[in-house]
DNA sequence: GGGCCATGTCATCAGTTGGTGACTTCTAGG
DNA sequence: CCTAGAAGTCACCAACTGATGACATGGCCC
């Protein structure tokens, strides 16, 4: 029988994971404390070196836990442009479908993230998506496409859409998808 | 007859004026030191405090003597598309022009200068790009144009042309631009 | 020259950060 | 019951940060 919650190696990992996601991607990494991070998660902060070996080992780990590009590769291909822009202009920022990106966004700037960041990124992020478009330019079309998903992202994040209305959202909604199907049907 | 560098405090102020706007752009709010700062200026760091009241302060002073999108602005209308591409794309990072971008982006995580930001970005970017654009919906118009440049902007940071060549630089310059243009000369 | 203020230097503070190792406590196995 | 080791707690460290106030020094005006 499993023993409720103290004392139980897996859940105690699990639980720090969680919040240093949640705190990852809220602050970005220079921002979170891990003191901050076991708070939350409801333990003590030695364990978080000694379950993932420092602060920077467990970002990594978060990285590779963190929902990816797959949900909208997954759905139909015509409607990607409406299915990701209503993402990005629309909907609220509901952390499950922006996670990857905002802690990416947010923790770009620190040296000790970046490294992971990049390699993280591409393997969740970019490869999936060049090779989802296929073809000649994939690549460059897989930038394309990261650059207005970044971009806009970016955008609400530094002023959390203080400047646009819904009325206004919806026709940035519109634009947006007609940018981003336009760059995955292609030739660029 | 102005005294060759010692004990001017105009000459002072502006050494620690140039040396923080470009750690700024370089590493972000976070990670640059009002030490480094001073040691770049050649100056003690005690002057920032007492120069600009604080580190942030100084922030707020920087954002408001970087370059900004006038440039851009200046120019033929019917060539925008290709010249910010050339330098998203194409050129080199040179800091002059990519500064309030690299500032902007590598700072926007950490809360001491999100405020800033916010208000300057708002007076040195988006305000001039939409009165600029004219027409209903110039403020969706400098939003998209924004979502581009901004992701261009931190793609680059962030994987530093690792994984595009010439060739295809070339071709994301391209479209870039087209994109661009097509935003510019609207209806979105 | 002498006083005086602007300018620059220095030591140091208080707060925060990530990390470590010794300690306690719980549980499993004998 | 008792030991051994895993799991969790705690106190503390060393490094770094931004900031401050006391102090030294230079240059200008009287």
């Amino acid at each position: 029988m499993t023993p409720a919650r103290t004392r139980n190696a897996a859940a105690t990992r699990t639980a720090i994971l969680e919040a240093a996601r949640k705190r990852f991607a809220h602050e970005g990494y220079d921002q979170t404390g891990v003191r901050e991070i076991a708070s939350d998660a409801g333990v003590d902060a030695a364990l978080i070196s000694r379950y993932f070996g420092g602060k920077e080992e467990l970002f990594s780990e978060v990285l590779s836990c963190a929902p990816n590009i797959a949900e909208f590769l997954d759905g139909d291909r015509d409607s990607f442009g409406e299915r990701v822009a209503q993402m990005l202009a629309v909907e609220p920022m509901r952390e499950e479908k922006f996670e990857l990106f905002l802690i990416m966004l947010r923790s770009a700037s620190s040296p000790k993230a970046a490294e992971a960041i990049r390699r993280h990124s591409h393997d969740a992020f970019y490869q999936p998506l060049e090779t989802w478009l296929g073809g000649d330019d994939a690549a460059v079309r897989a930038r394309l496409l990261s650059c207005v998903m970044m971009g806009a992202t970016m955008n609400r994040v530094i002023y959390e859409d203080y400047l646009l209305d819904g009325q206004q959202r919806q026709e940035l909604c519109e634009a947006l998808a007609r940018t981003l199907d336009n760059y995955v049907s292609g030739p660029v």
